[in-house]
DNA sequence: CTGAACTTTCAAAACTTTTTGAAAGTTTAG
DNA sequence: CTAAACTTTCAAAAAGTTTTGAAAGTTCAG
């Protein structure tokens, strides 16, 4: 297989995984883009790679700046933007981790919260006070389990590469 | 609050919840909804609480049977089927961590693979040295964190509550 | 067997998300 | 200032996904 063939194949896969992950096909596509190149790319430049519109690159490379994941790159006498991604894959993880973090656990504890202060108020009903006692042990449940799990991604986010290393080797143990 | 909306309101948010995690909203609504009876319900009973069609509730009650998340259950004397959702939270966990590893990070550690034995073979031209070089780097770079991760997370995924509680008092340290 | 009770399937419709591309906006060289 | 070079926006179109519902399939009591 040349090495052309080999980065389009990259690029494909990373577009279908960020798929399933809830990340737009053409922004992952866009960061396998540019993880594969060796030299910073323009908007055109993208478009023309992956065949697609103007608007497109243009919203999925504000994207992916946004999430920190890609950079602008200026070149001196030239007026166009070029753009880089991160190439640590390590703070690429952290990266990711924190907007989902943001975007999808965050707002479900919340309302997880919400939910258990309305279990613990007082039962009106005879018939109520089984069901609510139910209710209120999954909520509780949920609850810690989720706030555990946000706390360990919380500390991934937060801290460096050894301590990922070393955290494995403690748990494989 | 009504403990009613209450549930209404966890089922909702559970469908939006799912939705962002590429599980499908009805799947997701559905698990909720289960979740949050008291008793086993029928196909019947899901299509009239969330107002859906006979198509979409049994599609999304077999998903959830796939998954793990939901058994049958029979009554004497009734042909109906009846569903109840498994309501241990770490047991929920360990199903969608599996379910998870084996269509999205299983796939994607393959293709890696893959490209890492293409990146292996021999230079041909002198000017591609370089550039394969740095895709090999790259490519060992995120094979390396996603074993890394995929091992943990099945680790988790066979192991019990306590180990990860365990875990966790040693984690933050 | 027969037919009622139930479950499954799947093509078409509804809905959601993504993409396009042209127009508007911004920046800067001259 | 002006106009060329570039970036951003967004309404409409295309593509993708989910849902519907009616027909086909299955099961089982009588």
């Amino acid at each position: 297989m040349e090495i052309k063939t080999a980065k389009e194949k990259f690029i494909q896969s990373w577009g279908n995984f960020g798929k399933t992950w809830g990340i737009n096909k053409t922004m992952a596509q866009l960061h396998a883009l540019l993880l594969v190149s060796d030299e910073p790319l323009s908007t055109e430049d993208a478009m023309e790679r992956l065949q697609i519109s103007r608007g497109n690159a243009n919203m999925n490379i504000r994207a992916l700046m946004d999430w920190g994941l890609v950079s602008k790159v200026t070149k001196m006498g030239d007026r166009k933007e070029y753009f880089e991604a991160e190439r640590d894959v390590w703070h690429i993880a952290r990266l990711i981790v924190r907007e989902r973090r943001k975007r999808e656990i965050e707002p479900m504890l919340a309302v997880i919260e919400e939910l258990k202060e309305v279990s613990l108020s007082e039962v009106n009903r005879e018939e109520e006070q089984e069901e609510k006692e139910r209710f209120s042990v999954l909520l509780e449940d949920i609850d810690q389990f989720a706030t555990k799990a946000d706390s360990i991604l919380d500390k991934f986010q937060r801290s460096d590469e050894n301590w990922f290393y070393r955290s494995l080797v403690k748990l494989m143990k």
